[in-house]
DNA sequence: TTGAAAGCGGTACCAC
DNA sequence: GTGGTACCGCTTTCAA
């Protein structure tokens, strides 16, 4: 329901006009007369006329409004990503409809079956970390629909993405872990196939080798969803605190893993950073609160947001199929606290 | 745009059928018969059809959306209200439409004005800590539009609101803090204006009339944005500090003042719980992980939002006006940790 | 410079 | 039981 009653044809019929002219002269035509427009837009303007936007997506078909599939928004760093959205789209006029995946692949689906059934204009998304396959995602941009990844971003679909870079922070978390004095680094992730876990391992890895030190294997530890489960990232700890040579750090590679290796530890009275070294990825505001003060790596969650949604609405906006796409990569900041610097 | 170009005049064509006949096989009308029924659905359904929602909406004057109006969604205690909102939302086939204050009136007059005018079926909010004036709102609701108030409501406006017991919240909180063995417990809260404000302020002068102490203002401190700049917060913790006789205990009233009050402590060397407890409303899943682990009133906030939600489609479902309105009072919950417990 | 009319995709009233 | 038609509010030819 709209509670701004008045109408083109309102208008129309009070100043004894078409409704094209109306039309017309509030969208400032060329072919209205300057006396009719300011008649026209006077009017309005006193009348509080605003033009109804379920009308116009309907001729237009454009719903001025973009979808956007988040793992979940109860975590900082997507619901700072959110705000970045929100802050540049209602600014350029649209809004924006908000679905969660929980990380499950069928519930990503279902949420962007019901995205483009609600006739958005565009998507921005992050991948659940179930999702390998993305036929229905390179199936919608086939049909025309622009898709902006961001974070967890998928290789076989040329679109742009923006992301944080996550090897670099993935190197400097590790090489501060080294130049601390740990030697038994241990990093504990997202699924291998997910683009941050790539990266992300990808810096560990060479910060280990560029220092001299071996890659184990036995210190590297998949979570399947990404740490959504205590159970999984238990099980990680778990399996490394029974290693023949205990880490004495760990890098750990998501807002959720992070926080729940930090209470794993507490639990296991496990004394951080005298016993073990942490660093994680993390976004939280508290990091600096928290027992012991976290060492993290930070993403500019907000940014991210912002110019995912730049891209989104410049290939909304273009006249002509875009082809190129760009990888926009953003600089992430490592913050060292207690929970990695041994007195 | 719709990615599924299938509409019913395709459907109607294929099948040799009116658009009418097709639009009422596909709503089970009883005018339409079994067979001509069960074609329509299964050529439907094969062809993958979906209303086109823009349509329905504007022949229906429903958008099937809900706005909703909050101070920030970079919150826990927000956050997961909004999770709770779209659990409900999406289950009964409505998008929400999230809008931020950042605890301005201003913003918070444009935001609700622009959901207006996106032709939203209803409206659930939390004022900004600016807002005096709910004139607009009340406007709006003679109007007709529902509108379902949560967290930070409005006394004059008569609706469904829900909230948390927050003067249970306040009372335990305080009691617990009496009951610790702390003499000179202070308030830092949000504006006195506010609903919230009130009522946590009323538990908290009752547990220490209920006890015998006397209720000192100058241990209550307003923070007129409810914490939102630093120094707001900074200035009432100063002020409180400065007093002749310095609390020995702080209750601080919501999400944000709780967590830069930690902060303020901890950059003046303040020792916790030995020199200063502290008791927080708050939402964050850290609590625990603190340092100290944070004592902290948990509310239910997915629950909120889930009930709120519920309570505005249930208006707009509606067939008759709704006069009958209910407040939902939903439990808070105390938890204790080391903050607010002295060895 | 202005207006009539068609149509976006559905729904619903009224004939047949 | 089925189909014709008007209409939701706006935009956009095309004609006048």
């Amino acid at each position: 329901m709209n509670f701004n009653a008045i109408t083109i044809s309102d208008i129309a019929k009070a100043l004894n006009l078409s409704a094209s002219t109306v039309s017309k002269a509030l969208s400032d035509s060329y072919e209205i007369s300057a006396k009719t427009k300011k008649l026209v837009v006077d009017y309005a303007r006193e009348n509080n006329y605003r033009p109804n936007p379920i009308a116009q997506s309907l001729k237009k078909g454009k719903s001025k409004s973009i979808g956007i599939v988040v793992p979940t928004i109860d975590n900082q760093f997507f619901s700072q990503v959110i705000n970045g959205i929100e802050s540049v789209a209602y600014e350029e006029g649209y809004n924006v409809i908000i679905t969660q995946t929980h990380e499950s692949y069928d519930v990503e689906l279902l949420n962007i079956n019901a995205l483009t059934h609600r006739s958005i204009d565009g998507m921005l998304l992050s991948l659940s970390t179930e999702t390998f396959n993305v036929d229905h995602l390179q199936k919608l941009q086939n049909q025309g629909l622009p898709i902006v990844f961001f974070d967890r971003v998928s290789d076989t679909i040329n679109t742009h993405k923006v992301i944080a870079d996550n090897f670099k922070g993935g190197y400097e978390a590790t090489m501060h872990l080294i130049e601390s004095g740990f030697k038994y680094i241990a990093h504990i992730t997202s699924p291998a196939h997910t683009s941050i876990t790539r990266e992300r391992l990808a810096g560990y890895k060479k910060a280990l080798t560029d220092k001299g030190f071996n890659v184990d294997d036995n210190y590297i530890k998949y979570c399947s969803h990404g740490g959504k489960s205590i159970a999984e990232t238990k099980e990680a700890m778990d399996e490394l605190l029974a290693l023949p040579v205990r880490p004495d750090a760990i890098f750990a590679a998501s807002d959720r893993i992070t926080t729940t290796v930090l209470s794993l530890l507490h639990k296991s009275k496990i004394k951080i950073p005298a016993e073990m070294g942490l660093v994680g990825f993390n976004n939280t505001n508290l990091a600096e609160l928290l027992n012991p003060a976290l060492t993290a790596v930070h993403q500019p969650a907000f940014e991210i947001g912002k110019k995912a949604t730049e891209m989104l609405l410049s290939i909304i906006k273009s006249r002509y199929p875009v082809t190129e796409f760009e990888t926009v990569v953003m600089p992430t900041e490592l913050f060292i606290r207690k929970s990695s610097v041994r007195d």
